[in-house]
DNA sequence: TTTCGATGGTGAGGCAGTTCACACAGCGGC
DNA sequence: GCCGCTGTGTGAACTGCCTCACCATCGAAA
């Protein structure tokens, strides 16, 4: 049985001035403001595996996620891809070339169907310099952001795969509980969040699946023993 | 013959105002703001090898470096140790626990002796969140520092330990020309910046020695065929 | 229905880099 | 002038992960 993917239309599609209303970014402004914002946002749909923007584009906007998932990777020279970060319903991303308007520096592409909003750098740029609560809450988010990236390096030089591979699992399925611990994502997907071969990843993630840790589908995984997986992220006792 | 260290009093050292005056965050202040900030900075002076501040401490203050050298690297639970960033005069750093108030997620230790300001946070976030144009370059600064960061994840994985060795050669050294060029720092480091084993960073640089691209001295390396080791660099060619 | 691309599964063999175990030289302190 | 620490140099053995070369299966498109 196969993960079933959202294809028409992306579920919980969420109105647009909803998400601004609800997003941490915006919630504590004024009602007109949100107003003035929403009509210079733009709603754009893209379907799975397209992308949305690509390495050394010109940096125009910032971009909201209202339904689906996007990740940011980038490619080297000799095909291989690594995932930077990923981003799901209510996020958003592009922020750093909105704000410093330089190229893009990573390629985002649709994890799934998606609908999202986008705002052109020279309508928002203008509204933020007046608005220096909205530059704060660009700090904070610039810096989770740093945080994030630096426990990747991290994690790359000191974990190996299982570890990391448990840890990745764990945060793609967190939030859920119980049977509906499961993610959609391809493992080759996975294999690129980690760093590592899509081939050593399939054999630590079959490993696991054998003892009855995991259970893999097409498209998907789903967690079943989290606490096992959690030991191995926490402890880096490998297991396999 | 090897690379003197800056002893008791470190070279070239700045006074407060004049960083201040000249660092692009402040210079377009009006001379009463400086004054002002300066009054709430503190110097201190630190001995190569002291650690300025620890992982996990309370994210206290912004500093900035007037000498020295300071390295921004985090501690593996085996003891492995791998850097982040480096900083040197006219450097800012530890700004992203002065601007989210979180606790440090990395040690800071001086890579030589050093002089440093220390800028409090409850002196210094009033005076941000008057100050727009101030959090506009605290904003580029951030975002400037998650393109290195995400650099650094790319590099990692994506090249080898030649070509990462290069690269960080040239850029340790970039400014310099001719003779000049040269970096004082332990191989020990420089494998730290990299993410590879002392040993391993040990014999590619002996390597490049016995061609006569680098020169190396106890404490220090000279580049002496920068276009040999950019060629590496570019083009992931080995020649090892 | 056939075909084809994308996904998942698997083993054999190779290699880049680690780990370990040294040895030796400079430099500061006493 | 000795001692001990830090920095460097080097080889042997090991190993985690990659690469390559397949095959099987599924789903969608032709």
């Amino acid at each position: 049985m196969s993960i079933p993917r959202a294809k028409q239309a992306p579920q919980r599609a969420r109105d647009k001035s909803s998400l601004l209303r609800s997003h941490p970014l915006f919630r504590d402004l004024p009602g007109a403001v949100i107003e003035h914002l929403g009509s210079y946002m733009k709603t754009r749909r893209v379907a799975r595996g397209t992308t949305i923007f690509s390495k050394g584009d010109p940096g125009s906007g910032l971009m909201g996620v209202l339904a689906g998932a996007v990740k940011v990777s980038v490619a080297s020279a000799d095909g291989k891809d690594i995932v930077l970060n990923t981003f799901r319903e209510g996020d958003i991303f592009g922020e750093i070339a909105l704000l410093d308007g330089r190229p893009r520096t990573a390629d985002a592409i649709a994890m799934a169907d998606c609908e999202l909003i986008v705002i052109e750098r020279r309508d928002f740029v203008p509204f933020l310099g007046s608005h220096p609560d909205v530059m704060l809450k660009f700090i904070e988010i610039l810096c989770s952001r740093l945080r994030h990236t630096s426990e990747q390096v991290q994690d790359i030089t000191f974990l190996n795969l299982p570890t990391r591979l448990a840890k990745t699992l764990l945060q793609l399925t967190a939030g859920e509980e119980g049977a509906r611990r499961k993610a959609a994502i391809t493992q080759r997907e996975i294999s690129q969040m980690i760093g590592m071969s899509r081939e050593s990843t399939n054999k630590q993630l079959r490993a696991w699946a054998k003892r009855g840790w995991i259970r893999l589908e097409r498209g998907g995984v789903g967690v079943t023993a989290p606490d096992k997986l959690a030991a191995i992220a926490a402890e880096g006792f490998d297991a396999s």
